[in-house]
RNA sequence: GGCUGAGUGGCAGAGUGGUCAUGCAGCGGUUUGCAAAACCGUGUACGUCGGUUCAAUUCCGGCCUCAGCCUCCA
């Protein structure tokens, strides 16, 4: 049974859809004005596990993420650079691709963008208003009146008359309650608009994913998820306008990823101390990257440094070494029968704990563990040269991987890399080591050590083994 | 001030009312021409003070410290 922790009651609960079978997921997506850094990768990553072990438990998904393409921050970086909007949202669109596909994000079933959803977000606006939970402020603006929202605060735990609203940034007189916002903005001059009832303007930012995640998956659904600080305001007002709006409740369950953090503080745009995901890609694989963020449950805070990238490679090499070599085909008839039962029963036993561990809010730490200790049963199966009993528990570490996004590759491209920087090439590396082999053949251990000392200066490392000399990259 | 959440061995990070996380690093061993990888073994870990209990890192309460939200932020 699949527990997961429900923000909106503080608890983990067992998870029932509302439609059985079929999950309805919205995560907030990016605001596409600037690269994603490793906090997104972070949102990414996690609804990507989320939605992957949802289909692994036979549900069918659908998976709606967003794309915020307009508001005061994609306005004032067009205005910064002397780009138009659609230009510089369309070229940090393409840059999320790149960077959620090289993480292996799998791409939700549906991508909805504010600038296409205007029809949408004024419907809703408009309704709020007949119902008046809305109104029209002095500036032409149309806010919403939180105070008329009587749940206002369920979410995130709030009092009303207990937040300080105004003590860091100053309250906007038109407004009737501090915390009223924004539905419809109306346009300045020279800022991209989009008609309205109410005069030219564009969405607030709360009231697009309202409108969007009602559109593509109905007034009421089943899971919303995003990172921690969305919590406050935005889903808050996601479900004050969708709830006054439709009638209805809005979402059973809503999921928070923690911060990725720097020295014990959060990441963040505006403490500016990120890294860009393409950054990061620079100097790990991909999959290790996964693998990092994989290794704190989603909901604690993770912690980025080198050290603990560093760890993550050495981590995700051990499990691709394990799979090296295995046979892929499934002639394992060699052994006796009993031994192929009780391995059978290993199988069963690991795959249990890794579902286990899933189930119980994606506890993906635990999982890993799982992987690992496949990982050394594989070994000592290898070392006794069972290799043939090995090569079904491969198998089940890659599919469990699977699950995870992660151990997909042939372990020999993931060991020595696609496309080299190196200023060898495969070709020239097995040269050195055939060189080198001649060399231990005549017992000449000067020559065949240093030619492994010369290739270990340029990043790969030799490993002589049973059935020859094999080689990886550090 | 209000509301969340957290404090675990050298580091990272799960978990549990009473022998085991796991990964990285360390130490000893097996293997290896030597290595590497792998395997085996190994470490007085659970912020603090009380309470409940036969037994608490795990439950309860106080305290301390840290992070987050209360402006935009994943």
């Amino acid at each position: 049974m699949l527990t997961i922790y429900n923000t909106l009651t503080k608890q983990k609960e067992p998870f029932t859809p509302i439609e059985p079978g079929k999950v309805r997921l919205y995560v907030c997506g990016m605001t596409v004005y600037d690269y994603c850094h490793v906090g997104h990768a972070r949102v990414m990553v996690v609804f990507d596990i989320v939605v992957r072990y949802l289909r692994s438990l036979g549900f069918s998904v659908t998976y709606v993420r967003n794309i915020t393409d307009i508001d005061d921050k994609i306005i004032q970086r067009a205005n910064e650079t002397g780009e138009d909007i659609e230009h510089l949202t369309a070229h940090f669109i393409q840059a999320m691709y790149e960077d959620t596909d090289a993480l292996g994000v799998l791409r939700p079933d549906v991508e909805p963008r504010a600038t296409q959803s205007i029809p949408e977000i004024v419907a809703m606006v408009q309704q709020l208003l007949d119902k008046s939970y809305a109104y029209i402020t002095d500036n032409s603006d149309v806010c919403y009146a939180i105070q008329h929202f009587e749940g206002y605060g369920k979410l995130s735990g709030k009092h009303l008359d207990e937040l300080r609203a105004g003590e860091r940034v100053e309250v906007d007189k038109s407004k009737q309650h501090p915390l009223d916002f924004v539905l419809w903005k109306a346009a300045k001059p020279g800022e991209p608009s989009w008609d309205s009832p109410w005069g030219p303007g564009r969405p607030g930012w709360h009231i697009e994913c309202s409108a969007m995640s009602t559109n593509c998956l109905g007034n009421h659904f089943d899971i919303h998820g995003g990172g921690m600080d969305l919590q406050f305001p935005h889903h808050e007002n996601e479900i004050a306008q969708s709830e006054s709006a439709t009638g209805q409740p809005f979402v059973n369950v809503w999921m928070h990823n923690g911060f990725v953090r720097i020295n014990d503080e959060k990441m963040s745009k505006s403490l500016g101390n990120f890294f860009t995901v393409r950054e990061v890609l620079e100097r790990y694989q991909p999959e290790v990257v996964r693998y990092f963020i994989l290794t704190s449950h989603y909901r604690s805070p993770l912690n980025y440094s080198d050290q603990d990238l560093d760890a993550a490679k050495q981590a995700v090499t051990r499990l691709y070494t394990a799979l090296r070599g295995l046979p892929d085909t499934d002639e394992n008839l060699t052994k006796e029968e009993s031994s192929q039962l009780e391995e059978r029963q290993i199988r069963e036993d690991f795959s249990q704990r890794f579902h286990a561990a899933m189930a119980d809010d994606f506890n993906t730490p635990e999982a890993l563990a799982v992987l690992f200790e496949l990982a050394r049963e594989i070994n000592k199966l290898r070392d006794n040269h069972a290799l043939s009993q090995a090569a079904p528990l491969g198998r089940e570490l890659r599919g469990l991987g699977d699950m995870l996004g992660l151990l997909q590759a042939d372990p020999e491209v993931y060991l020595q890399g696609t496309e080299t920087k190196a200023d060898l090439s495969a070709t020239e590396i097995e040269q050195r080591i055939a060189e080198r082999q001649a060399a231990r053949k005549g017992r000449d251990w000067a020559t065949a050590d240093r030619v492994r000392t010369e290739l270990k200066e340029k990043g790969i490392i030799l490993e002589d083994g049973a059935q020859g000399t094999t080689w990886r990259k550090v």
